[in-house]
RNA sequence: GGCGCGGUAGUUCAGUUGGUUAGAACGCCGGCCUGUCACGCCGGAGGUCGUGGGUUCAAGUCCCAUCCGCGUCGCCA
């Protein structure tokens, strides 16, 4: 029989001197330093050991093992002659009497150095995801993520929600991102699709009387990656609650969030609740971003009254945004740097001049501006040595280019940003309805499941031309931390005769609602409650607690940008047979 | 799909105006070393310069095409 490990490379100190133990784990390292003397590092998940090698028989038996081959070593603890103060085990070491492999590692080279994977390149660090995993610095995000999933659900159910699982294999759902498709068997021709959300099913457990629910759920969507977000699958905390509004919302996560934030975060919480809330057109208009970062002290001015005619052919009948900067430190290469990733960011030039420490308007297009120098000085109040940038085109074009040109300023000026901190905000007041930019016409501009502020009213007064409906506003909120759009949530249209008045100005009707949304519909005629939910992202929440730039940092298999997942090579063709009996038929193929 | 950056040894990278045999560090292999801990010292192996074409006496370097990766925009109700 074989008897198992008494400790692990985490456990020993100076107390169990002269114990005899069994150790097991990974070979990390072998340092000789003479005939007969070598070091072994032994490393299992909870850290590492060093072993002694003092005979000619433990050396042979390490002797040709390769590194990373897995070992366990039976041996006396002993104190070190030289000790290591910056190892937790670093006043003993184990002189080993038997030394047996337990898994031979066959490869003398690896495809990276383990304690050095990050900085390997990324397709090979996902191929081989279980040697990066071996490095701790990257299986501690992983053990973060679930620290951090382990105390949302604590909180989650002493606040007193549910845990409800819902459907992986459901309906496509008519409106949204992509669905991922799954084919059925027995019913040729129709599909499942996986769930972009649990959206439907939480509103109809609030229609069937569960008060309080929530779910780590995971989503499924086939949209193109980005940094902080992963192809195809992600999860949210998803919640809902009946009989409740948005302030209900609100104080839930600014109970739960804060104190996970302020446990497992790297950075401290600045925000403390109630967390700020800002409106939509104020936090276009100020930060030029719906997920403004609030650790960038710097906000954008308007500047079209006294630049749009200043002879600058951009700004000519334009909407023009200003930056100002104090104390500003940057060289000319440094801006024109600035500038160049702006334009490669947001699509649109961002323009600057200096108002410098002798009062001279230099640089950029300090030529146009010389002119009205006085008018413009006390426009933007302008102190000397300070920075302006600025931006122009329609109002949104030219707000949107002023929010990346001021996340690059806060990036670039330590003054302006303490990045070593959480600072939470509500976004809030979202409208309910935008013209479509292919379409022409009026649109849902987010959830058409949202509560119009109003409610049945302001829609009739649309709908018989009293009201602009680019004016009305939904009670759909987005939760932002650090400029990471954290969530988004509604309190939802349960009242059938408010949904179709509401799909009803987008040019749908009853028959509409009935069709995409049919048990929705169906159940909220039966007597349904006011309900509200939200659910934050969980993967972007560990990805901000763990302080990482990549969403795929805190995945434990993550897929590439192309959403492909290159260990197990995922996607993958499939055998005739099994199209044949889903009554599937391919049209392409991918070159193998 | 658009734009930006990149692809050179197992890994991370350097490679000048196009010019001798493409280099460094780490890793790997061999040797030395009795207290290392990023061990040290000596020696060695290891390269279709992403791929295909072109210009040239000569291409890692210039041109064209193409593939792959990352970032970004579109997209994500």
């Amino acid at each position: 029989m074989v008897q198992s490990r008494t400790h692990t490379c985490n456990d020993l100190r100076m107390e169990h001197v002269g114990q005899q133990v069994k150790l097991v784990g990974w070979m990390e390292n072998v340092r000789e330093v003479g005939q007969n003397l070598a070091f072994v590092v032994l490393r299992d998940f909870y850290g590492t050991t060093q072993v002694v090698i003092e005979t000619e028989d433990m050396m042979a038996a390490v002797k040709g093992l390769n590194k990373e081959s897995t070992i366990s070593v039976e041996g006396a603890v002993r104190e070190r002659d030289s000790k290591n103060p910056k190892l937790p085990t670093g006043d003993i070491e184990v002189v080993p009497s038997k030394i047996e492999v337990l898994g031979r590692c066959r490869h003398n080279e690896l495809p990276f150095q383990i304690n050095r994977s990050r900085e390997a390149d990324e397709t090979q660090r996902l191929k081989y995801r279980y040697l990066d995993l071996r490095n701790p610095e990257v299986k501690n995000n992983i053990i973060l993520r679930c620290n951090v999933v382990a105390a949302l659900r604590a909180a989650m159910l002493a606040e007193g929600f549910l845990e409800i699982t819902t459907p992986i294999l459901t309906a496509s759902s008519p409106e949204g991102a992509r669905d991922y498709l799954v084919p059925s068997r027995k019913h040729p021709g129709k599909f499942y699709a996986l769930p972009q959300a649990p959206q439907q099913f939480k509103q109809l457990l609030m229609a069937s009387g569960f008060d309080r629910y929530f779910q780590i759920a995971p989503c499924f969507r086939d949209e193109d990656a980005r940094g902080d977000r992963s192809p195809g699958e992600f999860y949210q905390l998803d919640m809902e609650m009946a009989f409740a509004g948005q302030d209900d919302v609100f104080a839930v996560l600014e109970r739960v969030l804060p104190p996970i934030f302020a446990k497992y975060g790297k950075y401290s919480v600045a925000s403390e609740a109630p967390f700020v809330r800002i409106p939509y057109l104020e936090a276009m208009d100020k930060y030029g971003s719906d997920k403004p970062d609030l650790r960038i002290d710097l906000t954008l001015t308007d500047a079209t009254g006294p630049l749009a005619s200043c002879g600058f052919p951009p700004f000519e009948g334009n909407t023009v945004k200003a930056i100002v900067v104090t104390d500003f430190q940057g060289t000319r290469k440094q801006i024109d740097k600035l500038c160049a990733d702006v334009e490669v960011q947001a699509g649109e030039k961002a323009y600057w001049f200096r108002y410098d420490e002798k009062g001279e308007i230099v640089g950029g297009i300090a030529k146009f501006v010389q002119p009205i120098k006085d008018e413009v000085i006390k426009a933007l109040d302008l102190t000397p040595g300070c920075f302006v940038g600025l931006t122009a085109g329609k109002l949104l074009t030219a707000q949107k280019t002023a929010g990346v040109l001021r996340s690059k300023l806060g990036a670039f000026c330590p003054g302006h940003m303490d990045a070593q901190r959480y600072e939470f905000c509500w976004i809030v007041d979202f409208p309910m309805y935008e013209i479509g930019e292919e379409s022409g016409e009026l649109e849902f501009c987010h959830n058409p499941f949202s509560m119009p502020n109003g409610g049945l009213e302001v829609l009739k007064k649309a709908a018989a031309g009293e009201v602009d409906p680019l004016t009305i506003t939904a009670f759909q909120y987005d939760l932002v931390c650090n400029g990471v759009e954290l969530s988004s949530g509604a309190v939802r249209n349960h009242d059938p005769e408010i949904m179709i008045e509401a799909f009803q100005l987008v040019r749908l009707g009853e028959e509409d609602v009935k069709a995409k949304f049919p048990a929705m519909y169906n159940a909220f005629t039966y007597g349904a409650p006011p309900h509200a939910g939200i659910a934050p992202g969980v993967d972007r929440m560990v990805m901000l607690l763990a302080g990482e730039d990549s969403i795929r940092e805190i995945i434990p298999f993550p897929m590439n940008k192309n959403a492909q997942d290159v260990m197990m090579g995922a996607p993958s063709f499939v055998e005739q047979k099994q199209l044949d009996e889903l009554n599937i038929m391919c049209t392409a193929k991918e070159e193998e």
